[in-house]
DNA sequence: AATAAACATTTTAAGTTTAAAGTGTTAATA
DNA sequence: TATTAACACTTTAAACTTAAAATGTTTATT
């Protein structure tokens, strides 16, 4: 009796574990393609060309390729041609940078903060369309939660 | 001084409500690159191809590529793609419903059952060493969070 | 019955994404 | 200095993704 129970309890656990990477999942992906058909609507753009002007944006000074691509967490590949694209629209620049011919140092023009501060309002108000019901208990829990989640995923990188 | 506190907190709803989506986002995508590469080198498979294949495993009768779409919250063009490969390799096949000859009726094959269920367990294993650090509290904060936030999202569609 | 509307799916075109290979640059080492 | 390794980025090939058009089927309307 004590081991069925065990072993159903782990079983429970290994499908809430699941049950729960669903749920995140549902979440990201119901907010990701309202945000994703909203920018098309209004902006004729994607969400990943509004998340490469975001990094710029927060960082004036410019930022390399490389350092784009860790913080929207994808390949380096892919922000190439997003960035293609984006300094062909005259939305971005790539300058050589003097010290060290490997690395561009990527920046907004005027055109491109321009067009990038329209578009985050909006995202904004979107944003807070979809999840500003959240009562602010909710709220807290789930920024905490998730602040465990990212630790945690972190530290098991570390240690390996 | 009362105006200025309730513009600056508006404004710090705002960017709370941004944060809270980077937040969720950089779980997700942390979660879902590490599952990613660990389906590749362990199956060399992908994860929609998994998660197309989950689907039929929770519906052994069976399930319209529709269903699968909606299920999957992917288009109906992608399914298509995806099942062609899916189909090719073996692991499910497409019947004719006899009663409309619009719908194909997908099944997994036994070999695709089977493989199926070896990719199961390793991704539940990697699920539990990613989420499994979460406290009882942080686990259930996070469900309920996110079922109001899955609740608020689904209404608001309702409503337009 | 003929026509139109709605459906279920596939195909297409454009874009995103990744992993891996390729190019050129800089740093480290022998 | 010559060689090697590490770096930063781009290109490529394969797969995924979407929106929209196309195809064939069923249902509703006239």
């Amino acid at each position: 009796m004590t081991e069925f129970d065990q072993e159903s309890r782990l079983i429970d656990d290994d499908h809430a574990t699941t049950r729960l990477w669903l749920r995140m999942l549902t979440c990201t992906n119901l907010i990701e393609s309202t945000l994703r058909s909203k920018m098309r609507e209004e902006f004729s753009t994607t969400l990943p060309r509004f998340d490469f002007l975001a990094q710029l944006q927060r960082a004036p000074e410019g930022l390399s390729m490389g350092e784009i691509s860790q913080r929207m967490m994808v390949s380096g590949g892919n922000v190439s041609g997003i960035a293609s694209h984006l300094e062909a629209m005259g939305w971005i620049q790539r300058d050589a940078e003097p010290n060290n011919r490997r690395t561009f140092i990527v920046t907004l023009t005027p055109l491109g903060a321009k067009r990038f501060a329209e578009m985050a309002e909006r995202h904004e108000q979107w944003l807070n369309g979809l999840l500003g019901q959240l009562s602010p208990e909710d709220h807290n829990a789930l920024m905490r939660a998730l602040a465990v989640v990212k630790r945690g995923i972190s530290a098991q990188g570390d240690a390996r």
